[in-house]
DNA sequence: TACCAACCTGAAGCTACATCAGGTCAAGAT
DNA sequence: ATCTTGACCTGATGTAGCTTCAGGTTGGTA
C-alpha cells in the first residue's frame, strides 16, 4: 500500500507520516524497488494508533518511547501497557477540563442572553 | 493587582499573559506609575475565560476575533455569542474523539493482557 | 546603602507539524 | 519516441503558540 492510501486510512496526513518516520516513531517502513514507501497492514494499525494518540494530545516524546518499546519485542508489553494506561488517565483529565469549560461557556452564554433580554 | 497574582488566579502563566497582551487579545491593561501592569477584576475575568478557551483548543485567531468584538461594545453580543456557541460545538466533537480514543486504548490494553496471559 | 525579588522588553528557542522548491519515476496520450 | 501527468521523493523553510533568555528597571527591606 502506498503513502496516500495509508494516509487516507490512518487519518494522518501524508507529510505527517513522513515526519513521523523521520522522527523514529514508525519503525521499519518497507520501500519498493522504486524507493517509495510500501505500508503493511501492521504499519497501518500502528499509524492509526498514533493518530488517536496524537489526536488526544500525546507528545511525540512519549510516542517515541512507546515505539522504542515496541521495537524491542514482546517482553516490553507491560511497559507499553503502562504508557497507554497513563495516557488513559490523561484522557480522563481532559474530559474534566471539557466539562468545566462547558460550564464556563454556559455561564457566559447565559449572561449574554440576559443582556439581550435587557436591550432588545 | 500585579501580573503574578493575575497569573495565579486566571491559570495562565505570566509570560503567556504578556504574550496575549502583545497579541492583542487582552484589551486595555492599565499601567501603574512604575510602568508595571495593574489588573482589574474585569481583566481577571477575561484572562480566566481565555484560559478555558485555550485549554480546550481555541486558536489565537478566534480569540482575537472575540477580543475585537468585545472591544467594540455591547452591540456585538450576538456575534460573541455565536463564537462561543461554535466553540461549544467543538467541545462536543472533542468529547467524541476522547470517547473513540478510549475505545481504541481499551482494545489495545485488552490485547496486551491477552498476550500476558499467553506468556506468563 | 546594599540587596533581593518582582517586574520590564526584545529576541531567540522549541514542538509538532505544514508547505514549498526542486527532482525522480512510471504510465498513458500524441 | 517523446511528452505530459500525477504520485512520490528529499531537504529546507514557514507557522502557531508559547517558553526561555539576556539584560535592564523598580520598590521595599536589613
Amino acid at each position: 500500500m502506498r503513502i496516500s492510501e495509508a494516509a487516507a486510512i490512518s487519518g494522518l496526513g501524508i507529510d505527517t507520516i513522513r515526519y513521523y518516520e523521520k522522527s523514529g516513531i514508525v519503525p521499519c517502513i518497507d520501500r519498493g524497488s522504486d524507493g517509495q514507501r510500501r505500508f503493511t497492514p501492521e504499519n497501518i494499525d500502528w499509524l492509526t494508533l498514533l493518530y488517536w494518540l496524537r489526536q488526544t494530545g500525546m507528545p511525540l516524546k512519549t510516542m517515541r518511547r512507546f515505539a522504542t518499546l515496541y521495537a524491542q519485542g514482546g517482553q516490553t508489553v507491560p511497559a507499553r501497557k503502562a504508557v497507554l494506561m497513563a495516557h488513559a488517565e490523561q484522557l480522563a483529565k481532559r474530559r474534566e477540563e471539557l466539562d468545566r469549560c462547558e460550564v464556563v461557556l454556559a455561564h457566559k452564554l447565559a449572561i449574554y442572553e440576559e443582556f439581550e433580554k435587557g436591550t432588545p
